[in-house]
Order: structure tokens, then sequence, then C-alpha cells
DNA sequence: TGATTTTGGTTAACCGTTTTCTCCAAAACG
DNA sequence: CGTTTTGGAGAAAACGGTTAACCAAAATCA
């Protein structure tokens, strides 16, 4: 049997109370029965049971990361920093893929309260601003990442999507480009409105008219973005350059147009977003609005280390900045 | 405050040990009463709470997952397919990132433990008996996933890499290539070594000979694929196929190449091995032994739940079939 | 009708910690 | 020398469930 707090106690001849606090550095110890102590725990191969000590402290030091899918390697760079900032913090993390379905997602944010962790890390939810009310009542630390529910008061740490897709449409517009298509991967998600926002913006800007027609709404995945390039690439005037509006979308696109035989980036320039490894794993090299995935990840951690602690208490919005990354998708027209 | 067992009891006018029926389905309810909690459980918005459930059965309804790193493609999807099994099951997946490094494996071991996780998915590890020992001493149920440690009785699941090996080679040597260099991943894995063995059976089969200087030891990385058969590719004679031991590998080899202006598969044919999605985002599409990535996950899965349950004592070690996908990158010498 | 089984539920111990008091002896103080 | 501080440790009550043992009432049986 694993021994307990209270084997512990009783070998080295003091009450548990006493063993509780040299575990946790906490109360006044000397020095000679705290290194009694520690010595004889090392010698039984005592751990304290975290289960037992989370049901007392109310503390688990667990975290919930729910995103749509950790294949997606976006969310598998971010998921993987944020369990290095968490681990480093002594926090270990619960994945849990959504597929952006908010059945899934209310499914596990039920069963991560029950389970009690300490905070949540949401990147994922098209925006379901009720039950996020209904977290935020119970007082769980929160923070959304790439997400926003404007309704709410909640800490969020985002990207400047606006600009990244005004980066992206006006590096186009500067390579001559005058029909340039875009694809969003959905329209429930403010990131999506809001790189959309950007695109028209610089459209605006240079002038160049916008059409409904230019703007195809997909998803996540490559097959969608095969798909979606296809649609615009089979119509009636093919655009000279596609806005994808990730990476995944991108690569999609440039195998569509390959397949009908274009050759990327001279017959169509291609822009991606999120830049994660992938983009330079195609060749073409794709040339991407580069997320601070890393930092994103990092600054979602802490923020929700923050608050965990109390240490801040203010809700917060962290924006960082998107950077156009040039490679070989795009070149002038 | 968060209603507790006690809270329910008394507003049903029971004892909290009738709740606790209720909520496990156990023991003998009558209808009526049963109903009636029921009810008041919902109207009172009542969740039970895990921990503290842990603590008194002794089971956290959590798996630990150890891999090397998430954000490789492989782990990633092998972790998404066991993250959708274990959640059918009722199970939720604490990651483990472990860069293959022992002191990290043995810490998140350890505090695996003190969780109190249900069981163990192990995906990294380059063989580390002893502190798989131990556990299995503690009883803690685990499988080893295409790892193996030939020295102790374990749960394994994976696939037959020599058989791997064998089919990339033989494929290889049918189209006619008798200059056929390998890349394996490490030389502590034993699945990197059954790969080798595959690959000199398949040539001793062909009266091929092998060569020392044709195998190259590398790491995991698309960088570390691109190093090695930079190597291969700048020595004095030029393999004209190289087998790379995943995907990832097999990616930095065909940019080695392009980068020395050699077409693939033309001047070079290259196998990888695992088929990710990843082989068919390049250009060629990559000839590779694909692993049944989802099955081996759910069969861990389903393994490890069998032996938690206790429905399955005696040890077992599931071995799948890999299966050559023979795409773009490979050509006839 | 009395004995026996079944049904539906209660009591209380237990899981392994944390934490708030309380207590005592020794040190410091006037 | 009597009194206050203080440092170090213990007792016991949580924390919120599970579960074995037990029991009263109702149902069944001969």
């Amino acid at each position: 049997m694993k021994p307990t707090i209270y084997d512990v106690a009783r070998r080295a001849g003091v009450s548990i109370a006493t063993v509780s606090k040299v575990i946790n550095r906490n109360g006044k110890i000397s020095e000679r029965t705290r290194e009694k102590i520690v010595h004889i725990m090392a010698e039984m191969d005592y751990f304290p049971n975290l289960v037992a000590s989370a049901l007392s402290s109310k503390k688990t030091n667990m975290l919930g990361l729910l995103l749509p899918d950790i294949s997606n390697p976006y969310f598998a760079e971010m998921s993987r920093h944020m369990e290095d900032r968490a681990f480093e913090l002594g926090y270990h993390i619960v994945i849990c893929n959504t597929d952006n379905r908010i059945d899934k997602e209310s499914d596990y944010l039920t069963f991560l309260q029950q389970k009690g962790v300490d905070g949540i890390l949401l990147a994922t939810g098209a925006a379901h601003p009720q039950s996020l009310e209904t977290l935020s009542e119970k007082k769980l630390p929160i923070v959304l990442i790439a997400r926003e529910v404007p309704q709410l008061p909640v800490n969020t740490v985002l990207v400047d999507d606006f600009r990244g897709g005004y980066a992206a449409t006006e590096h186009l517009l500067q390579n001559g480009h005058r029909d340039i298509a875009i694809i969003v991967e959905s329209i429930d998600l403010a990131s999506s409105r809001e790189r959309l926002q950007g695109y028209r913006a610089a459209l605006a800007e240079q002038r160049c008219p916008y059409r409904e027609d230019r703007v195809v709404v997909s998803d996540f995945s490559i097959r969608a973005g095969m798909e979606a390039a296809g649609m615009l690439l089979d119509g009636p005037r093919q655009p000279t350059a596609i806005f994808a509006c990730n990476d995944l979308l991108a690569i999609g696109t440039v195998q569509a147009a390959r397949s009908r035989g274009l050759q990327v980036p001279e017959q169509l320039s291609v822009v991606g977003f999120d830049d994660t490894f992938l983009a330079t794993v195609i060749d073409p090299a794709l040339t991407t609005v580069g997320q601070p995935i890393r930092e994103i990840a990092r600054q979602a951690v802490d923020l929700l280390h923050r608050q965990m602690t109390g240490e801040e208490q203010a809700k917060q919005r962290i924006v960082l900045l998107p950077e156009l990354v040039v490679r070989n998708s795009t070149s002038p027209v």
C-alpha cells in the first residue's frame, strides 16, 4: 500500500499536521524536525496524494484547455507552448477537442468544473455567451484565446486580426493584384470577421472594389480550402490572388491551383494566415500572416495564472500584433 | 456556493447515501424517490464534485498521456483519436510532452501518480525500464504505444516495424534501386531498430549489399531530416533512394534534395513512414509506410480500459500491420 | 398467523489532506 | 521572580463524496 501522511507522521513520532506543514513549507517548524521528516518521507518513498490535497485545499493545479482539434497544427503548436508554460508554473493541462461543437463544448465545460480545474483556457467556441456567463458567475478563472465575446467582460488574448487581414491584402495590392479573393474560416468567428474587415479596408484604401462574390466562407481543413479555392478558380473569372484565412486553407488553395495546372505564384498568388510550421513545408513556401503562437500561449497561461492567484483582478484584453511573413507563394501580377 | 450532496439530501429529506446511490445508479432506490432526487438535483443545478468522488472511490477517470511532442503531427493525430475514444469511455486525458527526455518523463510519471490517474498511455521513452517497473509494482495500468521494453511484461500496442521497414525497402528495390540509404530516428528506440532490420532483411533478400555508411541516425524533425539527407547527398556517391523513418524526416529529405537541385522522384526516390496528413501536403505526395494511427490509438485506450476495469488481467501485445502507400515520391531508377 | 424474504433506506466509517485553534515550554522582559 | 511573548507542535474539524453493515416495514410464503 502506498504510504500516507499518517504513516510518515507515525514513523516520525509527530502529528500529521506537522508533516503537512513541512510538505507545504508553511507554519513554523524547527529545522531539526523538518529534516527528520524530509528524510523519512524520502525513505518511505512517500508522495502526497494530490486528490486529497485538492479536496481539502480546493486547488487541483489543473487547467482545462478547450480547442477545436489538436490535430490542427495551429492548435497543436499552441497547446505545446501552453503546456510548457503551465508545467513551469506547476499546472497540468487537460485537453478537450470540441470540433467547434457547442454541445461538446458545454459538456466539457461542466465536466471540467466538476473536476475542479483551477482555470480554463478557451480557444474554441463560436461565441456561446451563455455558458461563459454561468462560468464567470461561478468565479472560475477563464481566458479566451483568439475569440471574443463582446457582451461580456472576460480575459482575452488575441491577435489583431484586422491588421493581419489588412497586411495580407495590402501586400497583394502592392504586388499589383486587383482581383483578390478571400477564403474565410467561418462567419461565426469574430476573428474571421475582423480579417475580412481588414481585407475590405485595404481594398478600400487602394480604391479597389469589394465584390461579394470574391468572398467564400469555408472551414478549417485543407480539403475545405481545396473546395473553396476550386469554386473560385472554376468560376467565370479567376482571381489573380487568394487570401486564405489560415494556413490549411492556403495549402488547400495551392493544391487546388496545382490540380488545375496553375503555377503558384506565377499564375496565382496565395497568402495564408497563422504561420504554422506547415508554411515552410509546402512548395512554394507560403507567404502568410504570422501569429506569435508561442507568445499567445504564454500570455494566455500567464494571464490565467495571475487571475487564479488573485494577483490581478481586473479583466483584461491582450492584443498581440501579427506580422506578415513574405515567402514564395506571392509575386507581382 | 455550489450545492453539495448534503444540500440535495436535506432538500429531499433523505440521507446523502440515498442521493449518492441515485447519482451512481447502484443500490436499491424506489422509482419515486429516485425521480424526486433527480428533479431536485436539476433544480439546484447540482453536480457531484469529482475530486471528492475520486478521493473516496479511488477513481479519477483521468488518463495520463506521455508523448514526445504534441506538435509533431503523428502524435497530434494519435492523441486526437485517443481523446475521442477516452471521452466515449468517460475519461479525460492529461497531456505530457516529454521531448523524449528521461527526466521530464519520470517527473510526469510521479506527478501523474500523485494525481491519481487511473491509467497511463506511454508513447514516449527510449526505454526506461526502471521507472516502468516501479509503476507496474504499484499496479497502475499502463500501455506502451509503439515502444517496447523486452525485459518487462507490459501491455503494448504497436505496428510491425520490421515489416514496415521491409515493405518500404522492397518497394524501392522493385523499382530498381540498388543504392538505398536509410535515415533512422534514433538508435535507442526499438521501433527504429526494427525498421532498420526490415530494411536489412529486404536488402539481403534481393542480394543487395548492406553498407554501414548508408545508415544515418537522426531525430524527429524536418530540420534533422534535411541535415541527415544533406550528409548523404553531399557524400561522394549519392544514393538513388532514401528511406526516411518518419514523414518529417522524409519531408526534410525532399527539401534537402530540392535545395540541391535534385528532382524527386526523378533523381531521388523518397519513402517516409507514418502517413500523417503531411504526406499529402508536400509535393510530390509522399510514398510512405502507413500506420493505422487511429486504430493504434483506439486499441491502446481500449486495452488500457480493459485492464483498468479488470476485465482482462493478462498483459498483452497488440501488433497492427502497416501498409505501404505508394504516391509520387518514388519512381523507377 | 407467524416466519422469512425483499425492498428501500439510514448510519457511520473512511478516503488523505489542509488548516484553525489550542496548548505548552522556554525565552524574554520588567 | 512573576509575567508576557514566542516558537513549535498537536487535536480535531473540515473538504464532499462512497460504501459496507444494518434495520424497519412491506411483501411473500407455508
